[in-house]
RNA sequence: GCGGGCGUAGCUCAAUUGGAUAGAGCAUCUGACUACGGAUCAGAAGGUUAGGGGUUCGAGUCCCUUCGCCCGCGCCA
């Protein structure tokens, strides 16, 4: 039985032909990739060259000794010496009947993707909003891309826990609570309305009156700038260092769960998440309450874990605060150090004795493998977050909290870095104001221009949409556009954001793929009205135009595309799959009539379409993007 | 100062991790149809891959160096 994936069965065949030929380099990778150019074959061989120069020959005599044992079976056409080209290059050109038969091991459930053996968990860390802030454009790409990973593991049938890391926690939260407290006191706040909005409001105005200006009051005393303005001042820095013991005192109440206190900031969360969970839940994100696993679930086991470490020696006392160093990394079973040295120290306590958000995200390593059975911890986080997460890596693999007690060793952790969001001018994405841009805000203006462009193009179409309608497809198109556009491009690098590029109907866009998705269903559904049956769905694939071969060869790279995202983590490998099928798609769109085909060519061709029908929605599933079915 | 990242067509991005003539889309120009959804297809033009040096059959990719931009750097999260 063929194998669904030709990269899979070439590359078994050119690896016994390289273990036949040449001996001494058994574990040689054959080197199998699609060509670039249809012209030359179907797919190719780059194994001569680097053998030739690991054992000293000339690469055309290695690329010949090869040919001559290839197992070209049923499979591919006879290779020869012409099948090899410039300096080794070894060109393949399927057989149509193993063409076939794979495209129909292919149109199965499972669209040649088998579970993971053995699966293993995965915990992704994919979001971290804060308590009582407005959500903003700085939340859009963490969710987005994280959620993207967390499904393309899932599909290759790995466990999946998403982790939503919510700032929940400490001085910052302690100091808007203690102000609402105050404003709920004076009956300028209601908790039982109180909204996202009043929210940030109070957390922007909590930081404003703890901020002590003393380097304004020095200056003001070593310019001598007068009485009055060092008054003005001095009572500035009195009412906040004020504020400040309140705050502190409001910390402390929160700790040991004081009723008055406590309520107030469950209310808080409440309100927050509500929030976070239907911004998701728009964005078709799937991420819920049961993600959530806030700062404040960690508060408990701060102090214990810096004792625990400090009692083995591991943590050590520095210039007053507890800090874990980790300049030298200890030898891994291959010998190699188990992270690059890092010079600065992971601190893990204040000197006020105080925790720090790396105190909470050592702990999290802890739980996420020792609770939730993690062998792989991915933080999808910011690029600015790198050093703070090598360091709390390195730290927890000395602590000998990411060891899995299963394999006695530490559980593989990544950090999945992605760039800023840029404006068109190239500077961080704002309002023309210079504000920070809210989430629902630029969800809103996504919507409504879908909606509009929407319309506009089925008016040029001599349509009209009816508003509902309409409103419901702009969510599917806002989507795809606002998703596709952060997830098709390498997630490291910034990402320029644009409404116009992002919602176009051309060129590699979300939209583009709906629409190309769209075109597929329209014709299964034509084939359905007219009475075309379903005997097609069991029809032999014959592919004897080019723009059909070519269509099978994309639909037969789908497993890999998906196991390429989970091996680099990058997304965007399969948006830019999507794309050349749905390029692919459109070629043979245009060439090759289905509906009007004589019988045998039809079913072959409807068959084809569903099968790429198929593979569109689950590469689209996989990203996160839901698809429609008229637009 | 130290450390990390980036620099590819006018613009936005790719390049299967060292492979064939560096590919797409947008924008520009030229063709194709009274259309199985033209939101398409075919073609043209556009490049010293920031500059220089090196490694080899072969470099956008690896090493060295110069320039430019971004980010981080023990008691914020």
């Amino acid at each position: 039985m063929p194998s669904r994936d030709p990269l899979v069965e070439l590359s078994q065949r050119f690896t016994a032909a390289i273990r036949a030929a040449f001996p001494d380099a058994p574990d040689a990778d054959p080197l199998i990739a699609p060509c670039k150019n249809p012209e030359h074959g179907d797919f190719q061989s780059n194994a001569a060259m680097g053998l030739a120069k690991r054992l000293g020959l000339k690469p055309r005599d290695a690329a010949l000794a090869l040919v001559a044992r290839v197992d070209a079976g049923d499979l591919i056409e006879p290779l020869t010496a012409a099948s090899i080209a410039g300096p080794g290059f070894i060109n393949i050109r399927l057989r149509p009947q193993a063409l076939a038969s794979m495209l129909a091991a292919l149109d199965s459930p499972s669209l040649g993707i088998e579970p993971a053996q053995p699966p293993t968990t995965i915990v992704v860390d994919l979001m971290g909003v804060n308590l009582a802030k407005q959500m903003h454009v700085g939340h859009l790409r963490s969710p987005i891309i994280g959620d993207a990973i967390a499904r393309t593991f899932e599909r290759l049938g790995h466990t999946v826990v998403r982790q939503n890391h919510v700032g929940d926690w400490g001085l910052n939260i302690a100091m808007v609570t203690g102000r609402l407290m105050r404003e709920i006191a004076q009956g300028r706040t209601r908790l039982e309305t109180l909204t996202l909005d009043e929210l940030d409001r109070a957390y922007v105005a909590a930081q404003a009156e703890c901020q002590r200006d003393l380097a304004g009051l020095e200056a003001v005393r070593r310019f001598g700038l007068g009485p009055k303005a060092e008054a003005e001042l001095g009572e500035q820095v009195a009412g906040a260092t004020e504020a400040f013991t309140l705050a502190r005192q409001t910390l402390i109440n929160l700790q040991k769960k004081d009723p008055a206190t406590y309520a107030v900031w469950q209310r808080i969360y409440q309100v927050t998440m509500q929030t976070c969970v239907d911004v998701c839940k728009t964005l078709a994100v799937n991420v819920t309450d049961e993600h959530t696993a806030g700062e404040s679930t960690y508060a408990d086991e701060l102090a214990p874990m810096v004792q625990d470490v400090l009692d083995r020696g591991i943590a050590v006392h520095d210039q007053g605060a507890v800090i874990i160093r980790v300049d030298e990394p200890p030898a891994g079973p291959d010998g190699q150090p188990l992270w690059k040295p890092i010079k600065e120290p992971c601190i893990i306590r204040k000197t006020d004795g105080g925790f720090l958000y790396a105190t909470t995200d050592v702990c999290a390593i802890r739980r996420r493998v020792q609770k939730l059975g993690g062998a792989r911890l991915i933080y999808v986080i910011d690029a600015r977050q790198n050093l703070h997460l090598r360091q709390v890596f390195a730290a927890s693999i000395r602590a000998g909290y990411s060891i899995r007690k299963e394999t006695g060793t530490p559980a593989h952790m990544e950090h999945a870095a992605f760039g800023a969001v840029l404006g068109e001018d190239g500077r961080p994405f704002k309002t023309r104001s210079g504000d920070t841009v809210r989430l629902a805000d630029l969800l809103a203006e996504t919507f409504g221009r879908a909606e509009q462009a929407l319309k506009a193009a089925a008016t040029q179409r001599g349509e009209t949409l009816e508003d509902a309608e309409a409103r419901e497809i702009a969510r599917a198109v806002g989507i795809a556009a606002l998703k596709y556009g952060d997830l098709s491009t390498d997630r490291t690098k910034d990402y320029l954001f644009s409404f116009d590029r992002m919602l176009a109907f051309e060129g590699n866009t979300g939209p583009y793929l709906l629409y190309a998705y769209v075109r597929t269903r329209s014709i299964l559904r034509k084939a359905a009205e007219r009475g075309m049956g379903e005997a097609w769905k069991a029809a032999p694939f014959s592919a004897t135009e080019p723009a059909e071969k070519q269509l099978a060869l994309a639909l037969l790279r789908y497993p890999g595309a998906v196991a390429g995202v989970a091996e680099a983590l990058e997304p965007h490998r399969l948006c830019q799959y999507l794309y050349d099928l749905a390029g692919a798609f459109s070629v043979f769109f245009d060439r090759c009539p289905v509906l009007a085909a004589e019988p045998g060519a039809r079913d072959s061709r409807l068959r084809a379409c569903a099968l790429t029908a198929r593979v569109l929605a689950d590469g689209l599933g996989v990203l996160g993007i839901p698809t429609i079915e008229r637009m």
